[in-house]
DNA sequence: TGATCCATGTAAGTAGTTACATGATTGC
DNA sequence: GCAATCATGTAACTACTTACATGGATCA
């Protein structure tokens, strides 16, 4: 049910379509949880027939075509409430990295030493895409925040930002983790 | 193809039978890739027919039972030599602690402290798992490595322990990195 | 004789992946 | 007139989860 947690707490931010749903998803909550296209849609459709959000039909274009609006309704806000009040189960390990990280003698030195070397570069760009969140939600230029910041006060909003921030701090300490991890092993491996 | 890979790898420390390769697993691989009895049993089969494992009847029992003991096949080798060195495939984040965590503005400060706490003692018990593994490969009292290493000669051996070592310090180092956040979270928490 | 291993699954369901599919609109 | 963006999916597949199911062997 991530996905739907997500995307509900992606619509408290204020009403959008489907299209304007998948976009901002990509820009925002997707960066920690990430959903195709193909998945959000038919997920929205699900949520609306489960009550948890309402849909309005807007007009777009010139030929009388319209795009669906969606909210969330009351009972969507208590989920979403029920939802970050439950506790989180946490599932056992499975770390593609670690299980192949443990098999590297069924292969030659070169290609253990590039196995580490696209795990720092993947790292890197997480951490980057997560120190750039981080920049916009200090400065809130971010999107999707601003609108969701007009609905509280001054200090409430402060409690929000500070929320995303820790989640975004996360991913950082986790992914600098990861690289000094890699490049530890790297020294190992030149010892080896 | 991780499990089937997990699964290779484990029996290339020696022949064994579904019943041992699944109690194995638990105390090894599982560790990193967490995959339940009912999903070893079949996969082990599948691997069979596609070639990768044989296997031979061993009696068991008084009344002309038999198990299936299953041996790592030449494919089956190579099969684990074109995996280690195929390269990575890294998903887009997808994190269910980051998610929750980015939303907490939607229950109450106990409840996000909870979040947090629960996060730090899941972290720690892997932390020690991943200690107690270390221990056990560095003493070289770990059964099934134990096996495994009749195969090797000493300086095989040792970059084989090396990589162990590595995966597990990797998990360390990453639970390690998740109980510092979440004790920053919880700082922060205080501070809101 | 009863608990605890040993031994091996199936069946139904959920979540997510990959690839494909289509047409209208807006702006240069 | 053409590209980019807006708008919305379906279909087939893979991996994994949860719950259930069965019976022999060993040992106190």
């Amino acid at each position: 049910m991530s996905l739907r947690s997500a995307l509900l707490a992606l619509i408290t931010a204020g009403p959008m379509t489907g299209y304007d749903a998948a976009k901002r998803f990509a820009g925002s909550v997707g960066n920690i949880w990430y959903a195709s296209d193909s998945q959000i849609y038919p997920e929205l459709r699900k949520m609306e027939a489960d009550g948890l959000l309402s849909t309005r039909p807007v007009p777009w274009g010139s030929k009388g075509t319209t795009k669906t609006e969606y909210t969330v309704t009351e009972d969507g806000k208590a989920a979403l409430g029920d939802w970050v009040a439950s506790p989180l189960t946490y599932t056992l390990e499975r770390d593609p990295v670690r299980l192949r990280t443990a098999y590297l003698e069924w292969t030659d030195p070169a290609t253990a030493r590039q196995h580490f070397q696209e795990h720092i570069e993947h790292h890197s760009r997480v951490l980057q895409m997560a120190e750039e969140q981080i920049e916009e939600i200090t400065r809130r230029t971010h999107p999707t925040l601003r609108r969701r910041l007009e609905t509280y006060d001054d200090a409430e909003a402060r409690r929000v930002v500070e929320f995303k921030l820790m989640a975004y701090r996360g991913v950082c300490a986790r992914s600098q983790a990861e690289i000094d991890w890699a490049e530890e092993c790297l020294g190992t491996l030149q010892a080896l």
